[in-house]
DNA sequence: AAGATTGTGTGACATAGATCACCTCCATTT
DNA sequence: AAATGGAGGTGATCTATGTCACACAATCTT
C-alpha cells in the first residue's frame, strides 16, 4: 500500500527506513470506488492525500453550474485544497475518483508532525510543492497565451494516456473551454493532419 | 536593507539572530535602475531575488512578439524563474524593474547552503512556495472560468495600488486580454456603474 | 427488455475578445 | 520650441469560442 510513495519520497530525499516506517504510522489508508467523492465543496478539507493507484480529479462548480478542473490526481500524485487544509476553512472544490483508488490520507495534525520530526519531509514537500509551482505556472501562462488548440495537444503531450482515461467533456473542462468546442477541434485536427 | 526580508522571515517562522546574520551573508544586495532587466529570456536565471524596495514584473514574450506577464514582484516579493535557477536550463522569462528597485540577490550554491545550515529557511520556503501556488492555482482557476472583466475586477481587488503604479497594458497582459480590449473594458465600467 | 443516463457529435446563431487603423495626450529629449 | 516615443482611447471589422438545440450510440438501472 505505501510503494508508489515509498519510490516517490526515495526519489526526491533521502530517509531512512526508521523516518520512513514512522512516516507510515501517519497515514491512513483508504479505498475510493469510481463516482465517490474524497471532498465536497463547502466541507473542511481535512486530510491531504496521496495517490496510490487510480484517478481522481478536483474541480469547481461556478455559478452556472459549469464545472472547471483543477487537477487530475494520478498514481504518485497528491490532491486536495491546500488553503481548506491549511485554514480550516470551507473548501470551494469537489475531489471525486474517475477510477477506483488507493489512497493514503493525513491529517494536519500528523503532517505537522511529520514535518516537525523529520526535516527530510520538510524538504520533500518543499521539493514537492515547488514542482508543482513550476506546472502551474506553465499552464496558466499557457492559458493566458495560446489558443484551445494548443492547450489541448499540449495536454495530450503532458499527459498521453489521459484521452483513454477520462471523458472529453472533462478534458474541455481542464483546458478551459466547452465540450463543444473541444470535440470541433478535434475532428479539425484529424482532418487538417 | 535587509529590514523587510526580516520582518516578512520572522512571520513566518522563528529564527535567531544568529541564523539570519548568517543568512544575510549569503545574499547580495543590488540595486536596479527601472527599465533595466534582472533577467532576459535565452539566459540562465542565476539568482532566486527578493525584493526589499520597488517594483519588478517577469514576462515571456511569444512567437507574435506579444508580452505576458506571470507576475509583478512588489516589495516583500520573491521574483525569479525557479524552474531556470533549479536546472540551471535557459529561461524563456523576462523581469524588468517597473520602478527604481533594491533587491537581495541569492545564488543557488547560496541558497542550498542557507537551506542546509538553517532548516527553518527550509520551512520559510516551503511556507512561501505553497502559498504562492495556491494564488497561482487561483489565478489559474479564474482565467480558465471567468471573463476578462471578472479577472480585471479581481486583479483591482487584489492589488489596489496596482494601477497607479503599472501602465494598463501590462495590466492587460497580465489578465490575458490585448489593451484595446481593457481599455474598452474600463470604459463600460466607468458607465454602466 | 425498456427506459434512463452519460458521452459525444454537429448545425445555426450569438458574442467576447482580437486585430488593424488611426487619433490624442503627455512627458522626455534635443 | 520642435520632435520623438509611450500610453491610452475608439471605430470597423474578423474570428474563436460559447450557447442552444437536437441526434445518436453506449452503458447502466430497474
Amino acid at each position: 500500500m505505501f510503494e508508489i510513495l515509498h519510490k516517490k519520497v526515495n526519489e526526491t530525499i533521502t530517509i531512512t527506513d526508521e523516518e520512513f516506517a514512522y512516516a507510515k504510522t501517519l497515514f491512513v489508508p483508504k479505498k475510493l470506488r469510481k463516482k465517490r467523492f474524497l471532498l465536497e465543496d463547502g466541507e473542511v478539507c481535512m486530510y491531504t492525500t496521496f495517490v496510490e493507484k487510480g484517478l481522481l480529479r478536483s474541480f469547481t462548480i461556478d455559478d452556472k453550474g459549469n464545472e472547471h478542473i483543477l487537477q487530475f490526481g494520478m498514481q504518485g500524485w497528491w490532491v486536495g485544497d491546500l488553503y481548506s487544509f491549511l485554514t480550516g476553512e470551507a473548501s470551494e472544490y469537489n475531489i471525486e475518483a474517475l477510477e477506483d483508488s488507493e489512497l493514503l490520507l493525513i491529517t494536519k495534525p500528523s503532517w505537522n508532525l511529520l514535518l516537525d520530526e523529520v526535516p527530510a519531509f520538510e524538504r520533500y514537500f518543499r521539493i514537492l510543492i515547488q514542482n508543482n509551482l513550476i506546472a502551474t505556472q506553465r499552464r496558466l501562462m499557457c492559458t493566458i497565451s495560446a489558443t484551445a488548440e494548443e492547450r489541448y495537444s499540449k495536454l495530450l503531450k503532458d499527459f498521453p494516456d489521459i484521452s483513454q482515461r477520462v471523458p472529453q467533456h472533462m478534458i474541455a473542462s481542464y483546458i478551459g473551454v466547452t465540450r463543444e468546442t473541444l470535440s470541433r477541434l478535434r475532428s479539425q485536427m484529424i482532418s487538417g493532419n
